[in-house]
DNA sequence: CGCTTCTTTCACAAACTTGTGAAGTTAAGG
DNA sequence: CCTTAACTTCACAAGTTTGTGAAAGAAGCG
């Protein structure tokens, strides 16, 4: 990736705008978007979980109905409906129902987001697991089961590491941003 | 001279098996393997380099050379030359030569890779790339901006206590199994 | 109630991944 | 030097994954 520096922008504008537009430019928008939902892919994310993820972290109001989702990527509604079901799954995004239309509304919840992609409980317990009976059955004073076990320490280190982290976290967002 | 890997076995162990076993129970290990790298699989790792992957790690000696991988996973040497080129590039192997013969020896490094797997390093500097052009693009006082930029903040947060959390983890893994 | 609008499900085609055999490359050992 | 063992690269076939259009399924609103 090379360094197009196609800005549709200059200083001026995030000033000149205002209340008028629905979403502020769409193209820097869309732009961000697809770029962090490749960052999202690279680590492993499906792709259309992943764009979809990214447009709502750029909505303003954290949340888009399906419709708005299709139209922005540019994707039929089956595939919004997919890449929703997934997003929901794993926790990334939640969805809501808004009294007085069939309209369905998702909407990623800031602040929790980055605490499931982090800690990755469920992954990591499986990974606990399965390292647990690799040690049984090769052996816990073998060289491999030893380096089983130690990994599987690690693990579990890390897990209450990250529980304590997630505290400092939030003292420290409380900190930067001020109360939620 | 193949044979002369992973044998460095503990008396107890050595009785409850027939002496002469290159590897443990090959059925277990391979049951572990398995298991085990299906599990890396659903944590986004490509398939064969996960199975080598886990294959090394259960291996006694931390290392095997690209001919014992292929015959314990029954693949081509194709096959193990694109898993190993895979790990090495995301620093999971290391490959070493072994002096006066032309095989390749491909080896964990049993105390680094974790570390690796969970920092991520690399991953996260490119979305606190991604991120910081969008909190550019969208304005950091638009609510997207806002949310974009305390998405930032946290993974620079993490970034930093990760690096202290790995200061404790060797601590620890010190007190647990003593010095490496 | 039934119309209308929105969403989900399903079968399938297109696009991408994976692993293979075979040919190519490198270097040890005669 | 030439042979040969060991690994790598390449083109391609088999197998998945993805996203779509079409049709069926809910749910407000008249």
């Amino acid at each position: 990736m090379t360094e197009r520096a196609d800005r549709a922008e200059r200083p001026g504008a995030a000033a000149r705008r205002t209340a008028a537009q629905p979403e502020r430019d769409p193209e820097a928008v869309s732009r961000f978007v697809e770029r962090f939902a490749a960052q999202l892919v690279e680590a492993g994310v499906p792709r259309m979980p992943a764009r979809v993820f990214a447009a709502l972290l750029a909505s303003d109001a954290g949340t888009l109905t399906s419709a708005e989702l299709g139209e922005r990527l540019r994707v039929s509604p089956a595939a919004v409906s997919g890449a929703v079901r997934y997003l929901a799954q794993v926790h990334m995004v939640s969805r809501e129902r808004e009294p007085g239309s069939r309209r369905e509304r998702y909407r990623v919840h800031g602040d929790q987001w980055y605490e499931a992609l982090t800690s990755r409980e469920a992954v990591i317990k499986r990974w606990e697991h399965a390292l647990r009976e690799g040690v049984d059955s090769l052996g816990a004073t073998t060289p491999a089961g030893r380096r089983l076990a130690e990994t599987l320490a690690f693990f579990e280190f890390v897990d209450t590491e990250i529980v304590a982290m997630m505290v400092r976290w939030r003292a420290r967002r409380e900190e930067l941003f001020g109360s939620p």
